[in-house]
DNA sequence: AACCAACCTTGGGTGGACCAAGAGTAGCGT
DNA sequence: ACGCTACTCTTGGTCCACCCAAGGTTGGTT
């Protein structure tokens, strides 16, 4: 006698927060583990990927970027410094900021991390066709707005 | 001056699960404030509406269906009978379970919480035509599968 | 009777998101 | 030159959703 999953009401299924909500659980949990088994945190690859794309820049911009809050932010940075992958000095033109820098190193890992990311993506929306996906990403792009 | 919301990194905005999860939290958030408004708490209207599609059944059962841990269940129905929108009673076919009831106050609650829930779906997804929203709900639902 | 399974209750733990205050620095108007 | 405001980083918290574990009671089985 297994437990069933019980059928969910329709006022739920029929409610785009509540699947959604669901996915993201899912999907956040799936991440959060890959994550810890190589010692490191969603919030490390945003970073990185960040600094991939728009270069050195300060904190905060970082966490206008991928919406992370200051606070987290500077908990992050402390364990990717240590583990190499970004560098913290001081910026010559603002002596407030701190410029963050990606290291080689970080470069590598920002890599290894979005492969691990992604095949989790394919684990999840696998069921959808990759026109599906697009019309999928679209959609929530401009919900997002 | 404003703080203006700098563009997220590519390699983030591509992946649904980032999207789903911005999106998760922000539906969240619109919840929690709404039901906290009128004194109530986003697993209530689940609750409520298990009640209502299949009738009386044990605190598990609701459990199963809506997804809720059983001590998370336990607070929600302490906070719903002492509200008055359900009863618990022990089940006399089997005095290990307690057969929670909608009452008929706690009907119309549901129908008000899910106006209040169902509002907030247009808000954040009004963007999308009513054929897009059946097509976002038809793919996240085989997602979730 | 003995044993196992299911249910409710209680208590606690964890991680993500959020908030507030303080110290240092920069820019600006006066 | 001065004071004021704004910005940045740092630190130390709060809050909540979600999850786990143990104990006591009842039901079913052998």
């Amino acid at each position: 006698m297994e437990v069933e999953a019980q059928e969910a009401p329709a006022r739920l299924r029929g409610k785009p927060s509540w699947l959604i909500s669901k996915t993201s659980a899912r999907t956040h949990r799936l991440i959060a583990e890959a994550m810890t088994a190589v010692g490191a945190h969603a919030y490390h690859f945003a970073i990185l990927a960040a600094l991939e794309e728009f270069g050195p820049q300060s904190q905060v911009r970082i966490g206008q970027r991928c919406g992370i809050d200051q606070s987290d932010m500077h908990a992050m940075l402390a364990e990717l410094a240590e583990q190499g992958h970004i560098r913290r000095a001081p910026d010559p033109e603002d002596r407030r900021r701190n410029l963050i820098t990606l290291t080689e190193t970080g470069r590598r890992r920002m890599v290894a991390l979005d492969a691990a990311i992604s095949d989790i993506q394919d684990d999840v929306f696998g069921v959808l066709s990759e026109e599906e996906r697009r019309l999928l990403i679209g959609m929530i792009t401009r919900v997002i707005g």
